[in-house]
DNA sequence: TTTTCGGATTATGCATTCATTTTTTGAGGC
DNA sequence: GCCTCAAAAAATGAATGCATAATCCGAAAA
């Protein structure tokens, strides 16, 4: 009976995942991925192939798949001939991803307003008030932690697969500027009025004030992060 | 004075492209999408390494670096020793993605009212009216283009090259099903209407109303959408 | 005729190799 | 001492090779 897997695969697109063996590459791409989030490999330094195959235990073809992978999603820059870096994000991608990145979030907020089971509320009114926890005791790890995870709920509570994966791809760049983005106390306090804001937007599945509230919240992050940078430069 | 290539290009990221020599990879990503969009690669065929290798003149480890770009972009789909297949839109994939799209339209409109000239608003206008024109003609073909210069313009007028690359990746994934939308002549008719109105905001640079309306424009495309293939499946 | 099985063929995944380009190193000139 | 230049070393881009998995094809069985 040639061909049933086959036909299968083409009948049941959504069980490729239970079937398919796993592709090198694509282990490596979340494993660099994971480098890069955890700061291991910091933006600009140089990737050298040697070493990374070295550590992985792979040889050179899957490791260069995987960079080129990454570097149409921005995490990595390939200088042909000259090897790859781990992108930087300049201040002009830093402007343009925050109000991309807004928009998806509104939307977001309009979806999860609509399919929100009265559960998905409750969860997001815990993590909130998990955060509102964290933010007093001035634990800004933890924080930052909480405001992922709320976000990411409400991201998935829109229910939306695809929505989310560009969201994902984009969150992935500007991950390490959002951390400096409540550096200042009055910023991270304002930031904590916002997210009151957003959670009694969400419990009364207002959507539309929902979507507006998340995109002002990451515009005023925008705000928040340039002046953060600029500060830095001062010193 | 060695490094000093390094330096300019690290001061002078926007210049690379002059710079650096072509990746093969990344034309054969460019030839690829090509035909893809051409038509020439029909959703679900198949793709064979050696024969695009053979067309293409080149050997298997730059083909597979495309392909493997092009999976995550969502117009190739890898199987695992089993190759790999011009990806097939599924009913729930166009659902996710007009609203991200409209999402991201929405942001271009916002956002171009802000930046425009009044010359890209006259662009706008006369693209606008040419494409009316082949609307009374009753020319598709020519409709279509017209239409994807409007919205690309509009787009490029937003001055956000970010939000640009993001939607151009998701539009090439729906571009073909776009081409069945106005498939029945009252929606045709409607999209028509629809766009009068876009022009109307984009005039008035009234950014929060272009907004809606070409989120709804999009929504109702999708609606669309549906039902031409609805339809389709009836006959 | 249709289905099942098994070897031959083909295609794929990854490693390795080869040809260039870039970077490094160091000797010589200013 | 610093810059220039050239040869050596290293790294990259792409092609090739090899082991394995999938597909094809024909004979045998139902």
């Amino acid at each position: 009976m040639e061909g049933s897997v086959e036909r299968f695969l083409q009948e049941n697109p959504a069980n490729d995942e239970l079937v398919r063996p796993p592709l090198l590459h694509e282990e490596i791409v979340e494993h660099l991925r994971d480098l890069i989030f955890a700061g291991e490999l910091m933006p600009g330094t140089r990737v050298s192939e040697k070493d990374l195959c070295a550590r992985f235990g792979i040889s050179r073809t899957p490791l260069r798949e995987a960079l080129k992978v990454l570097a149409p999603e921005g995490l990595i820059t390939l200088l042909p001939n000259r090897g790859a870096r781990v992108a930087q994000l300049t201040p002009e991608d830093t402007e343009e991803l925050f109000p991309v990145m807004g928009a998806l979030e509104a939307l977001s907020g309009e979806l999860a307003c609509v399919c929100a089971t009265d559960t998905d509320i409750a969860e997001v009114k815990a993590l909130h008030y998990q955060m509102a926890l964290h933010h007093t005791r001035g634990e800004r790890e933890d924080y930052f932690r909480l405001n992922q995870n709320i976000h990411r709920k409400i991201m998935e509570t829109a229910g939306n697969p695809t929505l989310a994966s560009v969201y994902d791809a984009l969150a992935g760049r500007i991950r390490r500027v959002r951390y400096i983005a409540n550096a200042s106390q009055s910023r991270w306090d304002q930031a904590m009025v916002e997210h009151e804001a957003i959670l009694a937007a969400f419990e009364a599945r207002n959507g539309a004030r929902l979507a507006v509230l998340l995109k002002s919240h990451l515009m005023n992050k925008l705000a928040a992060v340039k002046k953060a940078i600029e500060v830095g430069k001062m010193r």
